[in-house]
DNA sequence: GTCAATTTTTAGTATACACTCAATTTTGTT
DNA sequence: AACAAAATTGAGTGTATACTAAAAATTGAC
């Protein structure tokens, strides 16, 4: 929605913003305001060029997860483990991030928002992703069941990450790790 | 703090409306306005009897819970899996509570505020309980590693839970024994 | 340099919410 | 029946929020 140079920069400006305080303090303490005082610009401003305060959150945490993707072009040559490591990095690499992540995907799962169908959507896409990757690596088995253990894997990462977040010496990395081998083997 | 008989047939009519608004409609849906409204009570009446909204929330969580308790005396002859049994039973006989659940779950590892507390110490609890059984069962295995794979257990339960109640045809029953069984043969 | 499109500011609106309080009514003990 | 404790009412407070709109300033294509 921005043409013109200051726009950009403006965008540029709340989004950095938006991630350093979603970062500090979590979704749930972000606001508008809060976003603008931090921008330096005003409320009228942040709305000629973010249509709600969500749009700028996701904006956000779907770049920062983005970041890790093992496969960013789409090549189909990603490994479960590479994902599921992208997922771990992640979190590790900005705990406040990864909370808000899985605190958007249990919401996802809780209201009937706007919001909720899009990160409904982004797991979704990742479920189909971690699929493809698993079938790759488990031709024999059956696509429906290939996922459902991507679903439950997934599941018990969300739950791992946020585990994790309360406690960082909790070793999620190699939990992951083991969750994966148990479905690679499980018949 | 209710001493006549009205007032705790009042207690008992906010905690059926909550109970009836929490399973509808999830927490957060849930308004005081709206527990008074369906209770057929004014506002000052609930605040009479209760502190806080959150009071009567957590009350109704607790409940459900023990509801599925295996071991309500604490004789302390409960199994790992008689607990998990207990929580999918939980999740599986009202979904929503459940959600709701998992919802205060999550969002005691983001915020700071009292519910958050209470909520993490019921989790600490937890943990402390599936710990007790599986080291009965387990004797050889320490108490520290115990602990931690009983996080993770309940971690990824809490994954799953979330799960199964976007999609309940997804099998966390099984799923879920899975897991623990995993955990049980892991050197 | 002009001027229309874009951006920014300023000053709001609308609304939803948890919670309070003084006055009134009801309860149960004596 | 008296009366204090408890319960209830109903109107209201305070506050925080996302979002808006009109006017002023800036930008950049021509």
């Amino acid at each position: 929605m921005a043409r013109y140079k200051v726009g950009l920069e403006t965008q540029g400006k709340i989004l950095e913003a938006t991630r350093r305080l979603l970062s500090e303090f979590g979704f749930e303490a972000i606001t508008v305001k809060g976003i603008c005082a931090a921008a330096g610009i005003q409320a009228g401003s942040f709305y000629n060029l973010f249509p709600t305060k969500d749009e700028a959150v996701l904006t956000v945490v779907r770049d920062a997860i983005s970041t890790f993707d093992p496969d960013p072009d789409g090549e189909g040559n990603d490994t479960v483990e590479a994902l599921v490591d992208a997922y771990t990095g992640f979190v590790i690499k900005d705990p406040e991030l990864g909370r808000v992540y899985a605190h958007l995907a249990v919401t996802a799962a809780l209201t009937q928002d706007h919001l909720a169908g899009r990160i409904q959507r982004h797991h979704e896409q990742r479920v189909e992703r971690f699929t493809n990757a698993y079938v790759r690596e488990h031709p024999d088995v059956p696509r429906s069941l290939a996922g459902d253990r991507m679903e439950i894997l997934l599941g018990a990462l969300n739950g791992l990450s946020i585990r994790w977040s309360i406690n960082p010496t909790f070793d999620i990395s190699t939990y992951a790790s083991l969750m994966v081998d148990e479905l690679a083997t499980t018949p």
